[in-house]
DNA sequence: CACGTTTTTTACCATTTGGTAAAGTAATCC
DNA sequence: GGATTACTTTACCAAATGGTAAAAAACGTG
């Protein structure tokens, strides 16, 4: 295996010790600066020197801290998907499944409203076929969805909720959601930026009439 | 207003008579190509040799039909427009409410279904911010969104729909359809490509036990 | 089939873009 | 305080990209 070695990268060789505070600071700001880019032009339309520019440092600068610009990317990616899932995570298995769901419902829109960024950047790759996201997809959404369907099927199992099918029903609480941070610019035309507050209503609604047993 | 007259373009001055049989193929084979590299890699993605050579043109004899980039780009979105807002238009005020509230739903995922594309391009277009197309949001889609949001009010008022905000219903509905479309690469992933037809049968679920008003 | 018109090709160009080399500056460690 | 290491800047490239000029080919029509 020939090594490419081109610029020296802070710690090259494997086990980089520790990350100084300016290397964590920088990249942070880059991090930041290609989040703000990728999101709003998708990956090939962001460009290098766009991050540089947001960033406050030099394009070369920024090559020093992650290999290219594809790096920078999947980097996003990968720290987003924790962030991401974690309302789903919570879901407790042992709580009231109405209540459970109706407030996994609650986080999830609270994220899309907290974190429109990180929202548009998911919406953006998976609208593109997730090129740089599929494994991921598959290692660690995957089991999570599947575990979590088999919660909710348990739920329906002992009555708890009305049936519907748990796969579909988790699609839909994601369209809904995400809708406000990634259609928002169509939401903001629509609604004249005024009562979007009514969203959480709305939603809690939805689902409760939809998920709420027969008496 | 001088006029910078680059290529003659096929009737340059206003009022170009009729398009040629060959005007005509070759423009709806650029759109086409155009609709496939636009929507599945956003605007800024898209590069003119990749639509030329999907469409089988030179790249020169495509600009020859177009005057750039964008006007393609504009021009698919236009085209899309009128297409995209037929199954609302067809919601008939004078219908019965739940009906014509379910078919309209129904009509929407079929759509997301048939056309994945035009629904790829729509959600990257107002991803990004809708540059190319606030235009024609705020001329087309917005009163057609607030007259239809009326006819829903009115069939609450009159106690034949359970209470809800038409306006957040309408986005739910929007979301809940394009979903399949466009994070396609997420529920492929999910669902093992088979029984996504229960989609149908979901949705038709979710907004019948919102909607139904109480006996 | 000759003549003007429409369409297509060939050969370019200026800019942008991702990326590199190498020299210079600032930290840090002994 | 000098040497070593970490970081930053300046000056570049090669490839890709949107676009143009102009000649060549194809077409339509008297």
């Amino acid at each position: 295996m020939t090594k490419k070695s081109a610029t020296p990268r802070p710690m090259e060789p494997e086990a980089s010790k520790k990350p100084s505070r300016i290397q964590l600071r920088n990249r942070r700001k880059i991090l930041d600066a290609a989040l703000d880019v990728f999101s709003s032009h998708g990956y090939r339309g962001a460009t290098l020197d766009q991050i540089a520019e947001t960033a406050g440092l030099s394009k070369p600068n920024i090559l020093y801290y992650f290999t290219g610009k594809e790096e920078i990317h999947v980097s996003l990616l990968n720290q987003l998907m924790e962030t991401w899932l974690d309302p789903l995570v919570e879901m407790d298995a042992d709580g009231d499944p109405l209540e459970e769901l109706l407030s996994y419902v609650q986080r999830k829109l609270d994220m899309a409203r907290d974190l429109p960024r990180e929202s548009r950047l998911f919406a953006n790759e998976i609208l593109q076929g997730a090129p740089r996201m599929a494994p991921h997809l598959e290692s660690h959404l995957k089991p999570l969805f599947e575990e979590k369907c088999k919660v909710i099927q348990g739920w329906i199992d002992e009555g708890k909720l009305a049936v519907v099918d748990p796969r579909h029903l988790t699609f839909s609480i994601w369209a809904t959601t995400q809708h406000y941070a990634d259609f928002d610019a169509q939401v903001q035309v629509l609604l004249g930026s005024s009562d979007a507050g009514q969203a959480d209503l709305y939603l809690q609604t939805l689902f409760r009439r939809l998920l709420s047993p027969d008496p």
